[in-house]
DNA sequence: CTGAAAGCGCTAACAA
DNA sequence: TTGTTAGCGCTTTCAG
């Protein structure tokens, strides 16, 4: 038996193929008596529309676009599952299907996005990680379709985002160190390609000079959002000839491998070097110590985006939205205590 | 400027829509000359198919389906993370993209898949965490769409799957700790409706058995594969009047749990209670003390269900694979030492 | 080697 | 209230 179509539906009630698809559609100038022959037999078929064809007439997918960065086998980021399934959560509460692209390589990145835009496979899409001046966001302001983003660019601001406002967060964070007593407070900050890490270094500079502490370069190492390159700088930062008494990292998964190295150095994490992070993902609250982070609503603000986007999908000409998200310092045995 | 499609190419060059669709083919069947012209209109205009049109055409989405069990909004177990980034791994390499439905209840499941599957979304499916005489496996198998499972049922097993040998698995974790000198092992199992429940208990049973070491009712208790679960199990162990001496779980988040109450009773993990996990998830490694466990390859299985998967639907119609994945056994602090 | 014509399943003007 | 006609963008016979 072929599959059913409105045209095998047509056929067993001999009503016009239009007809049948007003019927279906719940138009309201069908006959009752008609649209109830055509929706026994419909449910008598077994039909559901074909959403292929359905979508080729109406230029519309129905489906939401995430591209995720390139990932590595065990070392996926925590981060971004809770941005999926927040992603997710709200794409499904307004009946979109979520389209994920896991992105393996920064060259073939732009290729992906284009061809998931062009082909018309998504009504809209969804941009993390922001870097500077990023094609992306170039690309997608010139295809005109949809999108917001968690993250800005240095660029003017002419789309919808939602950040955390990074030069609070880590000057909170900084001055949460300096007031228990650390003057020598290093940072492994992110990739300086990622817009954030602008912010954060920002942030954290900002707070020395307020407490007229000085800036020390060989403190400031840039890493990846890796724990390994956590380990890295660590190392590095631990053989100075005077090395720092806190150390902050870009993301949680970097402050695990300072953590780390501190603790094979014979240290403790905490009372010998505190340590913090960034993010607050789950296993912060479960390593040990227990890590001093910024907590970050990863799951909320993936949510709210897809509700953005949605609103910008029904055709919504609103400007822009722009939205600061404010840090929340979560302290834990990672600080160590007051210092003299 | 309207979006470039095979007729704007066509106006542009003089070319037939045919041809045109044939020399963006790479069809044999086209002059050079003509080919080149057309290659290079096409570049000019940006043109990229729209795949709709394709697919409505051939019928096919490249598309594979990915419908996640519900979750919560923290509580998200990084087992699903490596999980989805193995199986978009797979079907990005394999030119497919990944619908993912982050499915929020038990009620709506079947309807999802439905929806997917008879409008003709996907290709293919993935199932994870089967069920007993699950509903999704039967629908599946009716609809005559290819899909793979990880996982298995207690029916005819006439589908593709990749599964860890669960009796083994939790076998060679009991006999572990029989042979650390432990008489009391209790499991906090995994809900009894997953298939995977009774491959484990059984497991279980059978070390104890070997052993000749007798079973404890009060030992074996169910729940679900959340920490807040282990932590709630736990409470209910260790307020036996005769506690057990070790506590395997269902997975790494109930162990969390059950590592959790132990130090909140003034226990020490490992020491006075040894903990056994199952999946070996990141935090395993991080968590203190270090969380012995059952080792399962998710990103790799994950890829190659993907791999099996682009089988069937490229029309391989060989029968059906069963692969079983065999345990590998992770010794961490929190199995202790060794006793007398 | 190239083009005309048909059709994938559906929706939407426009008539009747 | 219903049907006719077109057409979304693409592929695929079938002729030339």
């Amino acid at each position: 038996m072929a599959t059913p179509t409105l045209k095998t539906i047509s056929k067993a009630t001999g009503f016009s193929v239009t007809t049948v698809s007003r019927a279906l559609g719940g138009y309201d100038d069908v006959n009752e008596e008609t649209r109830r022959a055509i929706l026994d037999e419909a449910r008598k078929q077994g039909y559901t529309p074909n959403l292929n064809a359905r979508l080729l007439q109406k230029q519309r997918t129905q489906t939401i676009g995430l591209i995720m960065p390139a990932t590595s086998p065990r070392l996926t980021d925590p981060f971004f599952n809770e941005f999926v399934a927040g992603i997710g959560s709200g794409a499904a509460t307004a009946g979109y299907d979520l389209l994920l692209s896991t992105d393996m390589t920064d060259t073939t990145e732009m290729e992906t996005y284009r061809r998931l835009v062009s082909r018309g496979r998504v009504d809209g899409m969804v941009l993390v990680r922001t870097r500077h001046n990023d094609p992306r966001i170039a690309y997608l302001l010139h295809t005109k379709l949809p999108f917001v983003v968690f993250g800005r660019t240095d660029a003017a601001h002419n789309f919808t985002y939602i950040d955390m406002d990074g030069v609070a967060a880590q000057r909170l964070l900084t001055q949460h160190f300096i007031e228990y007593g650390h003057r020598r407070i290093a940072y492994a900050a992110p990739p300086p390609h990622l817009m954030f890490a602008d912010y954060r270094i920002q942030g954290y500079r900002a707070a020395l000079e307020a407490h007229h502490l000085p800036f020390d370069a060989d403190l400031l190492i840039a890493g990846a959002l890796t724990e390994r390159s956590g380990r890295e700088i660590a190392h590095q930062l631990l053989s100075l000839a005077q090395p720092p008494t806190a150390i902050m990292t870009g993301n949680d998964l970097m402050a695990f491998g300072v953590m780390r190295t501190i603790q094979e150095r014979g240290l403790r994490v905490g009372d010998d070097i505190a340590v913090g992070g960034f993010d607050d993902i789950p296993t912060a609250e479960h390593i040990h110590p227990g890590l001093t982070t910024i907590h970050q609503p990863i799951y909320a603000t993936g949510q709210r985006l897809v509700t953005l986007l949605v609103q910008m999908m029904n055709g919504d000409a609103s400007p822009p939205r722009a939205i600061l998200l404010e840090p929340e310092l979560i302290i834990r045995a990672s600080s160590g205590s007051q210092r003299a």
